[in-house]
DNA sequence: CGCGATCAGTAGATCGATAAACCTTCAACC
DNA sequence: GGTTGAAGGTTTATCGATCTACTGATCGCG
């Protein structure tokens, strides 16, 4: 049986041996129903498996003008956020008969555009581009045919089409709980206080958005940057707690930054919650199982993935420039767990 | 500016711009040098510029009969392990040059082999498989041009190249370990005692070699099967724990499964590794920053990545069949961290 | 009986790039 | 002078599937 599949068959074989025409193979394999009678339908279905026919991908793109694959361009999928992400994506495209090509930029603003080069869209049928570094200003220079939905932190006045996550409201949410529970001084672990449109950016907005609703001022040098790892929440955690500053909450940017915060506090033997609160944003597994369990801000990523998708493929199937560019917000929401503390019934005292 | 780029432009436009034939064209594009004057070079550059012109990569695949992308094919990408895995491999083939498209297979026996499937393969210039399930039967009926590599728990009688991990050389490390540091009643959670060469089986033989070695016998009930992930790892431990079995070490088939059983002891007040001692498998970041960190194995990823991607790529490039069929197994070692107690002088008493 | 419709299928052009072979110049060398 | 040969191109024939248009039958129906 071996030595059988060797891909230089063709539909022309396949039409010689089944005595019909290249045309009417064609006709069988891409099931096109009315114009093959069952007789012969059989007996190319017979030949295609005697000698192991397979269609050419390559010569279908080109013929049909479609590929067949959709792109999605993420920063990296050595991530749980995005591996899930491009899970999601993947398993909804295939359903609909496309397949996910995954292509990684590595979080900078020039490999986001490059991704979305028009030398590289035109591979695809339709492309996603998660936006991390998330600078507007190159956007307005693409031009394209290929349909393009974006995801993004905030909404952007892209000429795309756009799902957004809501970061502002996700951070303000996370602090006013904070708050809530009797934390007055509150880490911005991760955080950073410009006006650029970037994922940081914007949750620490709504921390800040979050403190002036009950008119509490924010001491500045509780904003911390950092990066988004582990070892940068545990580093600087560990640096605040040795510099001696004053804290009894920490609102982290990510949950991977929060899970080294804990440790960090851990470490220093700082209680969780009892001397320090702590919310992530994310809601990684791994915040279910950690000592403490981490409480989180949930973006609601399948229902994220379910609009890009719908989005998408309204926009490959309807014709060009019918339908108006669409913005969908989604909101993020709370989830409690425990590194915060209960509910206080009464005052308001420290 | 805009309006340029609508992908009709083809060689035969640049051509024609800049009066010379579509294959210098061609020749300019793929910097075939020495077939084309510096004078001309610059004409059909700015020509291709000023048209917009791209490559079609349907029709270039097509009369290349290479396609310049590479299948990988995993169980899924919500997975730290896969995840790192498929930007390891990524970014190690594009700078060779070629894409790499991701599968998920969902981890299936089924599924895995239909991403075998020949009809699958030739649109692949190459293909990585990370066999899971382990299903070594079906892998012999596969008949292809396509060079695939294996990625497997163990080394499988199959035609293909292979690198595997050695997951009864890690089982035994971890385990040993264990019973050096002074535990005796060792739970191997996620574990099966069983011939087949699935990952958990293979590491319970490792666990079951350790205790071999040093004579002592193994209490089958210590042997607790569960998924892989850190919900699978907290009921199980949960539940012997509220079954009263008495353990002081644990060896998790998984990270996942041994933070999941971390928490599941904090919560029953148990001491690690005072009172149980605690060894993962496969060196999860979250591990690091756990409380308290995780000793694991840790199973060279990285190197791992770089002996797939030579194994495919001499077979990509040597003319069919002139090398033997290797194997190649990578060592796992352990990293010591909090879980477990430090070196124990002297006696051998509990 | 004759007209259009429906079914089953064929013929030929075409998608866009490239491999292979072929043609000029022009220079160098014996 | 004739030959070799490199540099710089061009021509032509594909790669394999599919779209468009067309041909014969066969059938229903007034």
């Amino acid at each position: 049986m071996a030595g059988t599949h060797r891909s230089n068959v063709t539909m022309q074989d396949v039409a010689r041996r089944a005595a019909v025409s290249p045309q009417t193979v064609s006709n069988v394999v891409n099931g096109r129903s009315g114009r093959v009678s069952e007789d012969t339908r059989l007996r190319v279905i017979e030949s295609i498996t005697a000698l192991g026919y397979r269609v050419n991908q390559s010569a279908r793109s080109l013929r049909r003008g479609r590929t067949g694959t959709v792109g999605l361009g993420i920063p990296t999928l050595d991530s749980e956020y995005y591996g899930a992400l491009a899970e999601a994506l993947s398993d909804r495209f295939l359903e609909r008969g496309l397949r996910l090509v995954i292509e990684t930029t590595g979080g900078a603003v020039g490999a986001e555009m490059q991704s979305l080069a028009s030398s590289r869209l035109d591979s695809y049928d339709g492309f996603v581009l998660a936006l991390a570094a998330g600078d507007t200003d190159h956007l307005v220079q693409i031009d394209t045919d290929t349909p393009v939905v974006l995801l993004g932190e905030r909404a952007l006045s892209s000429q795309f089409d756009h799902v957004v996550m809501d970061n502002i409201a996700g951070g303000c949410r996370a602090t006013e709980f904070l708050l809530q529970r009797g934390a007055h001084r509150i880490v911005a672990l991760g955080g950073i206080d410009s006006d650029e449109e970037s994922m940081p950016a914007l949750r620490t907005r709504g921390y800040l958005d979050a403190h002036a609703t009950v008119g509490f001022d924010v001491d500045r040098a509780l904003i911390v940057p950092s990066t988004f790892g582990m070892e940068a929440g545990y580093e600087a955690t560990s640096r605040l707690l040795e510099q001696g500053r004053a804290f009894d909450g920490v609102f982290a940017m990510t949950d991977s930054v929060a899970l080294g915060a804990l440790r960090a506090l851990a470490d220093a033997g700082v209680r969780v919650p009892d001397d320090v609160q702590v919310v992530g944003f994310d809601n990684m597994r791994a915040g279910r199982y950690s000592v403490p369990r981490l409480t989180t801000i949930e973006p609601a990523n399948e229902a994220r993935a379910d609009a890009i998708v719908d989005l998408l493929m309204s926009r490959m199937t309807h014709p060009r420039g019918d339908l108006e560019r669409r913005v969908i917000v989604h909101p993020a929401t709370l989830i409690e767990r425990e590194s915060t503390l209960g509910p206080r019934p009464g005052t308001k005292a420290n």
